[in-house]
DNA sequence: TAGAAAAGGTCAATCAGATTGACCTAAAAT
DNA sequence: ATTTTAGGTCAATCTGATTGACCTTTTCTA
């Protein structure tokens, strides 16, 4: 695959998964997504990794999790190994919206994996064409 | 793979690909890069389709493009087919510069891909947990 | 053990980008 | 001849993000 594609694919693809979920709907910001996305999918996730992984101010990111914890879709706890941690979980009510968000990204996401066996290269040409062919039309 | 993993890997692949980049450096936003990219991807590519790409208002696009062509990095012309539209082209400045852009994430993504042999899968592990490790340690 | 460092939090001020809606031209389609 | 499409601009506004100062509590370290 030339260098060009491999970039459209990520770019592209990224652009399309986000592009299907309506984050207005839910009452979230695309960092607030990023949260509950992040804090499902990494064990004990702590402020500080928050921080790293989204890569935003401190402030930002305690605005938008004090928001996520009045609207009763995360918790927070002390981490036992060291009270200064504060790790982040969902609630059930934060499991259930962002399992629904990342239903709507995957069954685009598999409609394109399934049809090419995992193949990097096939999938890609794939997502990238399906994709320019409804631009330039 | 299971489903999970496969959005960890559009969402950190993407992540990282653009945190490589110090776009403030080349004095551009996001935006633009992204309209750099499309433009230099997409042939003979109009107002319309980066609007359609980059999905934005057409007051932030006009904003952003007219920067760019007083910057001296893109200009425009009527499409010879329709000359209601305007395509953009890159100057040999935007396409170095683009270039340059590129060139920095294909770098971190062809160290990947070529150890993995371009099967997404292990590419795809690979990436996610190489990013993993660092937040978690 | 005293003091430095790390993790977390908050406030006020500010800023950059983005949106919306109104209004305009020119070219193409009906 | 009229309507639509593509593009452009302005002013007003908004949201989200940043920065810097200043806290607390807990852990590390000299």
């Amino acid at each position: 695959m030339i260098d060009k594609k491999k970039l459209m694919v990520f770019y592209f693809a990224y652009q399309e998964i986000n592009r299907i979920v309506d984050l207005s709907k839910y009452n979230l910001t695309s960092n607030q997504q990023k949260m509950l996305f992040s804090i499902d999918t990494i064990d004990e996730i702590t402020i500080k990794q928050l921080l790293q992984i989204l890569d935003i101010s401190k402030q930002a990111l305690n605005v938008a999790c004090r928001d996520l914890r009045e609207r009763n879709l995360v918790y927070t706890g002390p981490a036992k190994s060291d009270k200064r941690k504060k790790v982040v979980y969902l609630t059930d009510d934060g499991r259930k919206l962002i399992e629904k968000i990342e239903e709507e990204q995957l069954n685009f996401i598999n409609a394109i994996c399934n049809s090419t066996n995992y193949n990097w290269e096939d999938t890609m040409k794939k997502l990238t064409n399906s994709y320019l062919d409804d631009i330039k039309k």
